[in-house]
DNA sequence: TAACATTACTATAACGTTTTCGTGTTGATA
DNA sequence: TATCAACACGAAAACGTTATAGTAATGTTA
C-alpha cells in the first residue's frame, strides 16, 4: 500500500525542481529533450498520475457534474443518467448522483453538499415535494452562485435556466388520437395529481385530443392518482379505483395512462375482469420501459427517449459551463423539447 | 453571478487574519466571543460556505465514493445504488457513478478517472467482459495505491478485498427444491454462460437441488444464454431457444431462470403455446424487480435485496476508509453474504 | 517590578498542482 | 572581450483551507 506519487517526490529523486518535472511531463519547450525523457521514464516507473483534486483547486473546475433525481429505481431516470454519462464521460466529465427520494429536504441537502465546489454544474429533475411546495429558492441560490443548472422532465418556468423536456402534451394527444382512430369511443385517463407537471401536461393532451374530436371529457373517466402509490407497494388502491371505474363504466374501450405502471396495472385489472385486450379495451401508456416491453399483451406506449434527454441535458450544461469559464457573453436559455414516439404493440388494435 | 465567498475575503473585510476567521467559524477557544460573533454574522451575510475541494486537498480525503457498475438500467443495480446512497449520504459521503457498459475498457477508464484523487474508495461489480478476460490488474493496482475496494454481486476470489455477495447457490437450490416440492418433475434451467459468476453459481444450486432429490440433470434442459441478449432488444433468439425446448420436451413442468427477464420471456412463450401457468408449468425467477411484480401471472422469484447489498457494501467500504485514514491495523477482509428470500406469487402452485 | 501566564490574535507551512518570472550558463556576435 | 540571445532550469505565488507555532498586549504573582 504505497502512497500516491507526487511531483515533489519525482523532483527529489531526480534531483531537479518541481517546476521542471511539471513542465517536462507537459513537453514544455523550456525543458531539454534529455530531461523530458528522463522525467517521463521515471514518472512511468513510479506510476505517477496527477492529483485531480489539486488540479480542481487550481483550475477552479472539477470536471464533474451533479445529477439530482427523485428516484433511481425508475426506469426513465436511469435512462437519463445513462445519457448524461454517455455525453459527460466522452467530454472527460464525471457524474455524481444525488437522490432526493421525492423529498424537498433531501433535494436541498444534496444540492448543498455538492454546490460547495464539488461540481461544475447540476442536472436536476425536481422532487414531487418541491413541486408541491413550489419552493425554488435552492435552485435560484445555486444559479446566483454561478453554478449552471439544467432542468429536465419535471420543469417549472419560474427558474431561469436551460431546460430539457418531453413534449408531454403532444405525445399524450397523439396517443389518445390514435386510440380514437382505432375505434375507441370512450377513453379513460389514469394520471397523477396536477402538481406533477408531466401528469398535468399529459392530461392536457388527453383533453385536447378529445375536444378536437368533438368529445366532451367526462370527469369520472379521469383518475388522478396520488403519486405516492408509484413508489410504494400499495398499488392496491390504484387497482380498486380502476375496478370501480370499470364497474361504473363498463363501456370504456380505451385507456391512456401517464406512465407504464398505471397502464400495466390497468391491464391486469381488465384481464382479471375478463375484458379482452385489445379487442374490447385498448391501452396506451407513457414511457417505454421494461414493463411495457414485457407485459402481456406488450404495451403500446409513448416512448420518451430518456437517454437522448440525458445527452441533451449534459450537452447544454457543459456548454454553459464552458461559457462561464471562458467568460463568453451569456447566451439566452434554451428549452429543448425531445419529441416522443408512439410505439404500437399488442395492447392496441 | 457573484463569486464564491472565501475566508480571505471575510478576513479582508473584517480586517482580521484568515486564521482568525477560520478559527472563529469553528468556535475555537483561542478566539474571543466577540470576534466569533462578528465573523459568524458576516459569514452568514455573505453566505460563506467552505470550499470542499480545498478541504479535500488538505485532508487527503474527498468524502466521496465511486460505484462502478456494468449497467444502470438493470433494476438490481439501481437498487444497490440506492442502498449505497442511503448509507453513504447518512455518513456525509457523496456517490459518484461510473458505468462500464459491460466493457472492460470502459471499466478501466472509469476507474482510472476516479482513482486520481477524486474518490476515497470503490464499490464495484465487474463487467461481463472483465469476467471473461479474467484481467484484474486494474483492481489490484487500485488496491496497491491504497484505495480500498468492495466488490459486490459479480465477485472473483483472486482479488484481496471485501466482498458482498448473494447466496446464489443456496437461493437457486431453494427455488428448485420448492419447485420439486410443489410437484414439478422435470425442471428446466435458463441460465447464462458460465463465465458470469452469478449464472454459474445459480446453475450449481440447480444441479445440487436435483442431485439431492436423486434426479440426474439432463443437459438438454439447461439453456445457457449468451448474456448479450439481456442488453439488446434481440430477445428473439432466447424465445426461439425456449420454444425448441418446449417442442422437444413437452413434459417440462418447471422452469428456474437465473434472472427475471428470462423467466418472464419463458412465461410469455409458454402462454403463447397455450401452456397454463402454474397448472401445467411452474416458473421461478431470480431478482425481484418490476417485471416479476407486474408480470401476469405475477412471478415467483428469489429476492436478492439489492438495497441491503448496497448498504452493506457502503458500510464495509467506509469502515475500510476509516481504517486507512486512522492508520488502524488492517482487519482481515470480510465476505458478507446477503441471504435471499423466496417470494412465492402466482407462477407457482 | 521582574518573571511569568493568559488572552487573543497573526504568520506560516502544508496539501499537489501550474505558471509567471526570474537567473545562471552557454555560445554567438560586434 | 564586452554584449546579448538562447537555452535550461529554479523560485515563488496562487488556488482555499487547517493547524502549528509564534507574538504582542495584558494581568497575575512573588
Amino acid at each position: 500500500m504505497k502512497k500516491r506519487t507526487t511531483l515533489k517526490e519525482l523532483a527529489r529523486e531526480l534531483d531537479v525542481s518541481i517546476s521542471t518535472v511539471s513542465k517536462a511531463l507537459k513537453n514544455s519547450p523550456e525543458i531539454s529533450q534529455d530531461t523530458i525523457n528522463k522525467v517521463k521514464a521515471f514518472a512511468k516507473l513510479l506510476n505517477y498520475r496527477p492529483n485531480n483534486i489539486a488540479l480542481s483547486l487550481k483550475n477552479k473546475k472539477t470536471k464533474t457534474i451533479g445529477i439530482i433525481i427523485p428516484d433511481i429505481v425508475h426506469h426513465f431516470f436511469t435512462k437519463v443518467i445513462k445519457g448524461v454519462e454517455n455525453y459527460a464521460n466522452a467530454k472527460g466529465y464525471n457524474v455524481i448522483v444525488g437522490l432526493s427520494n421525492e423529498s424537498f429536504a433531501n433535494e436541498v441537502i444534496n444540492m448543498e453538499m455538492l454546490a460547495n465546489g464539488s461540481i461544475d454544474g447540476f442536472i436536476v429533475s425536481m422532487s414531487r415535494e418541491t413541486m408541491q411546495l413550489q419552493d425554488y429558492q435552492h435552485f435560484n441560490e445555486t444559479l446566483n452562485e454561478g453554478i449552471p443548472l439544467v432542468m429536465f422532465d419535471r420543469i417549472v418556468n419560474e427558474i431561469p435556466c436551460d431546460k430539457v423536456a418531453v413534449d408531454d402534451t403532444t405525445g399524450a394527444q397523439l396517443a389518445v388520437e390514435t386510440l380514437l382512430s382505432k375505434g375507441a369511443k370512450k377513453i379513460a385517463l389514469i394520471t397523477t395529481k396536477d402538481y406533477v407537471s408531466v401528469g398535468r401536461l399529459r392530461t392536457k393532451g388527453y383533453i385536447e385530443a378529445l375536444n378536437s374530436h368533438g368529445i366532451t371529457p367526462i370527469p369520472e373517466l379521469i383518475l388522478k392518482i396520488d403519486d405516492d402509490l408509484l413508489y410504494e407497494n400499495s398499488l392496491d388502491n390504484l387497482e380498486s379505483q380502476i375496478k370501480t371505474l370499470f364497474a361504473q363504466h363498463a363501456d370504456v374501450d380505451g385507456i391512456f395512462a401517464v406512465n407504464e405502471l398505471y397502464a400495466v396495472v390497468a391491464m391486469k385489472v381488465a384481464k382479471g375482469l375478463g375484458i379482452p385486450i385489445p379487442d374490447q379495451l385498448q391501452v396506451i401508456g407513457f414511457t417505454d420501459g421494461m414493463l411495457s416491453k414485457h407485459a402481456t399483451p406488450a404495451l403500446s406506449t409513448v416512448s420518451q427517449h430518456g437517454e437522448s434527454m440525458g445527452e441533451k441535458a449534459a450537452e447544454l450544461l457543459i456548454q454553459r459551463i464552458d461559457e462561464y469559464t471562458e467568460e463568453k457573453p451569456p447566451q439566452p436559455f434554451s428549452s429543448v423539447i425531445i419529441t416522443t414516439d408512439l410505439i404500437l404493440r399488442d395492447s392496441t388494435k
